[in-house]
DNA sequence: TTCTTGGTGATAGTAATACTATCATACAAA
DNA sequence: TTTGTATGATAGTATTACTATCACCAAGAA
């Protein structure tokens, strides 16, 4: 097999570059077979078993494989949930300079970004291998518990967290655009991404907590955050 | 030992009655000086060592007694975690209450609810037995853990999110006197309630993420916060 | 006083988790 | 042909998250 630049491009559309740096993995899981369905099967099943429940064991017996496999490519299943929230921040960063790029309004490229901040990842642009919607739940309901540890210090100097202060930072920069008294455009917009994840999944399991649910839920995040941010930078 | 009519009564000014519900533990740990000890040094313990490296073997080693005595207060350390979350909500809503009473203006009224959503507990109003500066980080640090598992539902419907749910509601009803036909109150509401830990975990952990950090930290995120109700509200 | 209860301490044990070490094999490039 | 690289298979470790059992002790009831 041969060498792949960076975990992403094997994954993404083909004119996609979207580097990770080696620093989720011991080994790059797209540049093998093995690691391939290691990335792929251990979305379906953190999806479906949740990060507690999962465990490398059940996956190898999943891909027919023996543990230490696994860990050949992944030194912990937090490590493994890292690699896979940077992969999806990344890709959102990804659709969202698309969908901005070449708009001159900046209250339209805030609006487009903030659409791609808040709206789910469907499965449509099909990158091989990944569900990306399963991808998505798992973001949803496992997220936090990647900076809420022990190691966020040592894990964010090793620039682990890179992908998602680079996102933030880019749309904040078009707040500042738009406002540049506004005194909180990171924070507004890390509320905003973080904000979108736990509406969602107080809409999914504690619904009194908020009003997203109903016919059209995605709409009514997207909506609900989108006015939030221009009332608070008018 | 004479019966105590909640553990919240113990522990909080002997004026005050916070009903904790007996589902978040097998025997009311406020009854017993062992079960005291539990909560206390449970609170430190979380704060020094984080959920994860926390264990109940390592809480019993601290109070010089056998594991299995603890597991006859609380079934596992995520019970515990829950109990201290849902007495921090309540406490939370005690002192809120006790701020807005007689506050004939809903927009002062909102105003004061919005500070004590957002302001970090100090140890100044000492509760026996209960650092509540340590709760505080503890539940800036973990509380997202309470409802990111696979047991949210099951939870959910035995009431132990009752107090967080009550809280949010309360100060929604607020928001609604002011402005009766915004469309997201409790919505609102929660995502402050969120974010205030969130921001003020990221200003700790992953600075460049926010604003929040500075001379006035604590002033900042409740500006911060307060403003972007008051705006998406008027 | 005895009897009972309720809380505690101590020991032991279990299934599972989160790894690590080692070795043999197979395949593909040099 | 040699060498390196990925994999498979087995084994083993320390720790976790419990559960079971039993003896002890103090307080209140009979």
């Amino acid at each position: 097999m041969s060498e792949r630049s960076s975990a992403l491009s094997a994954v993404s559309t083909p004119a996609v570059q979207v580097p990770v740096e080696d620093k989720f993995y011991l080994r790059d899981p797209m540049s093998t077979a093995l690691g391939v369905r290691i990335v792929e099967h251990g979305i379906l099943m953190l999806d479906e078993l949740g990060y507690e429940e999962f465990t490398f064991r059940k996956l190898a017996d999943r891909l027919s494989t023996a543990e230490p496999s696994i860990y050949r490519y992944f030194s912990s299943k937090h490590r493994l949930l890292l690699y896979l929230t940077a992969w999806y921040w990344s890709w959102v960063e990804y659709r969202l300079l698309l969908v901005t790029v070449n708009v001159v309004s900046p209250a339209e490229r805030l609006r487009r970004a903030l659409r791609e901040l808040t709206r789910p990842i469907t499965d449509d642009i099909s990158t091989a291998n990944i569900d990306e919607a399963a991808l998505y739940r798992v973001v949803v309901a496992e997220s936090p518990k990647v900076y809420l540890t022990r190691e966020v210090d040592a894990e964010n100097r090793d620039g682990l967290f890179r992908s998602y202060k680079r996102l933030c930072k880019t749309v904040a920069a078009i707040v500042s655009e738009i406002n540049p008294t506004y005194p909180f455009p990171v924070a507004l917009i890390s509320l905003v991404a973080e904000s979108s994840h736990t509406q969602r999944y107080f809409a999914a399991h504690l619904p009194s907590l908020t009003e997203v649910n109903g016919a059209d839920p995605d709409g009514a995040l997207t909506e609900f955050l989108t006015v939030l941010v221009f009332n608070a930078i008018a």
